[in-house]
DNA sequence: CGCACTCTTGACCGAGATCAACATTCGTGG
DNA sequence: CCACGAATGTTGATCTCGGTCAAGAGTGCG
């Protein structure tokens, strides 16, 4: 019924984490989905809603965004493929974030009331998913300590660090002689919005890590020559991203 | 064996979020607890620890807390009677921040195992810690808005609206005819290592809200006089914190 | 091919940091 | 219970990082 390549991103997050057995990972297949295809930058899901499915990315990039009464935007993640970004809807009735694609996404749905199921036929299987939602937290507060303690400098190296480490995780970065590279497909002012500075000084950030040969960015590729020196630049410990040893 | 009564502050704020069974709450007394006090500003659990039992405080304040290499500390969460904060560790093996306590306090140990056997037994147990998670990193995510979206005088009023709020709904707020008043154990350095600010511009801040009547703090005393005012002064909207109807 | 979005650069400004001195409060031991 | 030292809070002066404004240069999409 289902097409199973449709679940790679996720079981390849979920098994670079942990093993499943066969059977636990013959649940997740079994897990009813729905595909639904996305544009770039349009809503998924908008504060206030009250979600009875979660989805998980297939491919695209999204971010995880909140608006001040004032009107200011503060993007608090962002999430590639293999991501569930909305899981938390899972426990919390009602939204209190929107999500919008960054680009073209394909996403599958899963209905929280088989989620649910899956989750109690396969207590391991829940807490995989529990500890997915614990990661995403432990990613919120480096950002927050990020935007609360480090300059402009440092910040957008420490951000840069982070995705790179996630893309790596789930194989979406290419290494070559010439360093790491990733698909980038966040403007100045979205780099901006999450990091809690403005666009104007986000060019200027990103241009000292240009002339330090930090990294190389142009035409919505970045790519990072040394990733251990960019590491240094921005404070950079992985240890918050709770990958299993490599 | 257990005194029940060491059990209150979490059964209360569980109550608060979720009703549930008289045999899933027996189920939570007959956890096997163990107390422990701790002074002032003592490490309750350090980064890089790798703890086999989390703890929810039956009395005290104690903050979460991660420092950057450069020595500067971000408070990344406060929690006070009745939370879990190292819960996390239950999923997570490597400790990504420190906690540490602002008052004495009275702690409840309870083992990893114990808890896994329990949300195996009793799945609705399980919902309800994975929820409190969930709350936690929505509070992070408002944090991280605050941090890098609101100026530092709405940031520090949005800041004392969330801690009314929570205080109340575990019942720590007095409410009287002079407003609602909480007891204040932040320090005003701590404060700024809360909200990435110097303790010389939270002074500032806090005069500005006394100023306008908005709040009275002393002695480690704060008093809120129309909370109405202070949230609409600090943009605050309690959506995320989840709290059920009131 | 043209319009809209994104990036870049320069000039200026201001919120909040830092530094320093003093006042107040608190905790501790005598 | 008091005294004294340390921690916390307050205030003023100065400085700086990063914001805002504005204009121009690329880039890409319809």
């Amino acid at each position: 019924m289902n097409d199973n390549a449709a679940y790679m991103p996720l079981l390849a997050r979920i098994n670079s984490l942990v093993k499943l057995s066969d059977e636990e990972q013959q649940a997740i297949l079994s897990l009813p989905i729905q595909e639904k295809k996305y544009g770039v930058r349009e809503d998924i899901v908008h504060e206030g809603d009250r979600p009875t499915k979660s989805f998980y990315i297939r491919e695209g990039v999204v971010c995880v965004n909140k608006t001040t009464r004032a009107g200011r935007r503060q993007i608090a993640a962002i999430h590639i493929a293999g991501d569930i970004p909305d899981l938390q809807s899972l426990h919390l009735e009602v939204m209190d974030i929107s999500i919008t694609t960054f680009t073209p996404c394909t996403l599958e749905y899963m209905r929280h009331e088989d989620i649910r199921t899956l989750c109690r036929s396969h207590p391991r299987v829940a807490d995989v998913l529990w500890r997915e939602t614990l990661v995403d937290a432990a990613i919120y507060r480096e950002w927050l300590t990020n935007a609360g303690q480090r300059d402009a400098y440092t910040r957008v190296a420490h951000f840069i660090c982070e995705m790179i480490a996630r893309h790596r995780t789930v194989g979406l970065a290419e290494e070559d002689e010439n360093g790491i590279s990733i698909s980038w497909p966040i403007t100045q002012i979205e780099l901006g919005d999450a990091l809690g500075m403005s666009n104007v000084h986000i060019n200027r950030s990103l241009q000292a890590l240009r002339e330090r040969g930090l990294i190389d960015l142009k035409k919505r590729t970045l790519i990072v020559p040394s990733i251990s020196r960019l590491e240094e630049a921005g404070e950079f410990d992985a240890t918050y991203l709770h990958l299993r040893s490599t």
